[in-house]
DNA sequence: AGTACAGCCTGCCTGC
DNA sequence: TGCAGGCAGGCTGTAC
């Protein structure tokens, strides 16, 4: 699922390829996937592309933006009109397309087969109201070790469901979450409020640490096929994985097997002996 | 205010 | 073989 590196991974492809481009057209074919009246941004070009944890934000010079959720199983695809892009060798659309922005050179493909993902218009003012409820972003300023603590001590919620709340930390899914624990020792389980100063700081270490990670490998394209790269290539960081679906096999580390539990009504992924309960 | 959970939606897996 | 039922999962709205 596209999280904090994935949705960079997007970002980063396309602005080498869509700044500069002018809307020339927009096809939807799910009106839950983009509920406004496409009109207000055709003519207007890209001026930039930008983030906001999870959340991709395409800049207009008519002072809107586009602001993408590819939420669980989203991907943005660009077709470049001088070239032939196959999507397990099919071809675009497919079935799963609910949106088609034209540009000058080229198409961008949102196929969203849990139509759980959509594509809002933003008048640029209000951006930040938009967003005003997300988490300092992993790699950003305020993002501190004080603000870690401060954060953990005032919940008794186990730590993981704290890493996936986007209100407290921006960008961490499901997939990073799993990893991070395991890189910090520290059982998904483990009472947020119960951790020990050591703790806080192996696991702000591992945030950054396994992000980081994922963002060299370009993402990770998962069992489940839902994240892509723009030009239909896959991510390799599923190819390290030390937790993440591996359940009932070693731990690289200690050899003991793998668990998997629910947590929050998610999927969880550790080891028992690695990290510490 | 902090916490828990149903609902959104589809594809995939399991069991009959 | 085909179909029903269960499940996963990010985020929002609602209830406690």
């Amino acid at each position: 699922m596209p999280e904090l590196p994935e949705v960079e991974t997007i970002r980063r492809f396309l602005e080498k390829v869509i700044i500069g481009k002018k809307i020339t057209g927009v096809e939807i074919l799910s009106k839950k996937q983009f509920p406004q009246n496409p009109k207000t941004i055709i003519g207007a070009k890209v001026f930039s592309l930008s983030r906001r944890g999870k959340n991709l934000i395409i800049n207009l010079t008519n002072k809107k933006s586009l602001l993408v959720h590819l939420k669980l199983s989203g991907q943005l695809i660009w077709a470049a009109e001088s070239k032939k892009t196959l999507i397990n060798g099919n071809k675009l659309p497919i079935k799963s397309t609910r949106v088609v922005i034209s540009f000058t050179g080229g198409r961008l493909y949102f196929n969203e087969p849990r139509k759980f993902g959509w594509i809002k218009v933003i008048d640029q003012k209000n951006l930040n109201k938009e967003l005003e409820k997300i988490g300092p972003e992993p790699f950003g300023r305020d993002f501190t070790l004080f603000y870690l603590q401060k954060i953990l001590a005032k919940t008794v919620r186990p730590i993981k469901l704290v890493l996936l709340d986007q209100e407290k930390i921006a960008g961490i899914g499901n997939i990073y979450a799993n990893e991070i624990l395991f890189e910090a020792g520290i059982s998904p389980q483990r009472q947020a409020n119960k951790l020990s100063s050591k703790e806080i700081e192996a696991l702000k270490k591992a945030i950054t640490l396994i992000l980081k990670e994922g963002l060299r490998y370009n993402g990770s394209s998962a069992a489940d096929g839902a994240y892509i790269r723009p030009d239909a290539s896959s991510g390799s960081y599923q190819k390290h994985f030390r937790v993440y679906q591996r359940n009932g096999k070693k731990c690289f580390k200690c050899n003991s097997t793998i668990e998997r539990i629910s947590l929050g009504g998610r999927g969880t992924f550790f080891c028992a002996k690695c990290q510490k309960a």
